[in-house]
DNA sequence: CGCGCCGTTGACCATGATCAAGGGGAGTGG
DNA sequence: CCACTCCCCTTGATCATGGTCAACGGCGCG
């Protein structure tokens, strides 16, 4: 009990080093400036003060700035609905980013908020794009980085249009697991710092049915789950229960 | 009905001139090489032999060579799924891109179907990455592009999780309606080209749903559906049905 | 003219939303 | 240190939505 305690928030605790970042390209490109121009790279990447649990790092409406790179903790990015309900976008852990969808738009198109303590990065576009003619291997790199996002997206659409509650869980759990494996992160037993309701939201259901899926899950023993901490028992089994893939043929 | 047989295909029958497509920009710059590199040019956009109903302009897996901007037709986009059914990802009109979620992929990440002839100008992409290191310009107009699609694939990811059946058909119509608007063509009485059975699967729903939503539309005065001819007859009553929607703030 | 595909409609059923009640843990104040 | 409170989570009961199965009608095509 005190050790898990201690073990709160794998996410909040361990912290992603630069090589492990999403930001990883973008830093080598600047790291060949570092020399010439270290003005230049102290003004476009800078870490900021830890953040703290329920603090905003940007607002829908905000003017865009930045692309944040997260270093410890965990955000989710929602929405404002017309009927007062906030909408999950999407959550995101050490060494990702986020305020990409907002890249080329004047504001932010949504709230990030952070789910426990963490560190991040601060990549500051007004004057990354001081760099961009000198800077097409970025733009590329950015390409990159939205093209991948929207593979995701789409990919969550077909959760959204196609899964059942159950599925729609599990596929939720493995794609946790399968982020925080290719950080380094552990991800067999993890703690997730967002809310039954966060979760409800992000995957189109309600949270009575977020609460029952995790104990059916667990009966079937595919998982221990208890509060926070989860524990996938059986991956294999879970990744079984998402039929309903994509062909990469 | 001999009217109805010449009015058929409002996306195929029209086509768009080159100032209204998502292109148009890209052509702007390529112009400015007109003089300069003529043959460069050539090889970078030209356009292709009509398609015919049915057919595929690529498939999942073909190795990524152009992105293709419609100037006559109607396109879905699908993925194949593990159980042997169809997961149609999107439609695709005059003025708009086809293929852009694969830029940078090795191959394409999904199929386009021609829902009926159609005419398509081809933008290669191997070439213009040559000029790649001339044209930040060019990066610069993907991003925007990517960053849209970000965008709206994000909204879709919304009307699958929280719209009920006949918000999701109603939120399906009046966003083909605009984009109709937005490029000239026919927005309030127009053909659709896809099946019923291609919506369903756009929408996440069984194909008999999405046939008692029209005729349950219809009852209810919001719109005239007599099989691929749709007339939105009350487009405010419809959007006001689309309650859940992002507040812009 | 007949076949087949597409769309419509009806009946029934499963899934998950909603409403309601209760439990447990963390933080706070006495 | 204990009690209280609030929030989050769980569980149960009921109901609505939409999926599934089945039959049928119409249109287009061969």
């Amino acid at each position: 009990m005190a050790n898990s305690k201690l073990n709160k928030c794998n996410t909040c605790k361990t912290e992603v080093g630069c090589n492990n970042c999403n930001l990883f390209g973008v830093l080598n490109l600047l790291g060949n400036f570092l020399h010439e121009e270290p003005d230049t790279v102290e003004r476009i990447l800078r870490r900021r003060d830890p953040i703290e649990k329920g603090e905003a790092l940007f607002q829908t409406g905000d003017t865009f700035k930045a692309v944040y790179a997260i270093k410890s903790g965990s955000f989710k990015t929602y929405s404002w609905l017309s009927d007062g309900k906030e909408q999950v976008i999407g959550f995101h852990f050490p060494g990702e980013l986020l305020g990409l969808d907002s890249v080329r738009s004047p504001n932010y198109s949504c709230n990030a908020q952070a789910l426990e303590q963490g560190n991040v990065c601060q990549l500051q576009f007004e004057d990354l794009d001081l760099l961009g003619n000198r800077l097409p291997q970025f733009q590329e790199q950015l390409i990159q980085l939205l093209s991948n996002q929207i593979l995701m997206d789409q990919k969550q659409s077909l959760v959204l249009g196609r899964q059942r509650a159950d599925e729609r869980l599990a596929a939720f759990l493995i794609d946790l697991s399968n982020r925080f494996k290719g950080r380094g992160l552990p991800f067999i037993e993890f703690h997730i710092a967002m809310s039954r309701q966060d979760i409800a939201s992000y995957l189109g259901l309600a949270l009575e049915s977020i609460s029952r899926q995790f104990t059916r899950l667990q009966e079937q023993g595919l998982l221990k789950a208890s509060g926070k901490l989860v524990t996938l028992t059986d991956i294999p089994a879970l990744e079984e229960l998402i039929r309903t893939e994509v062909k990469t043929h």
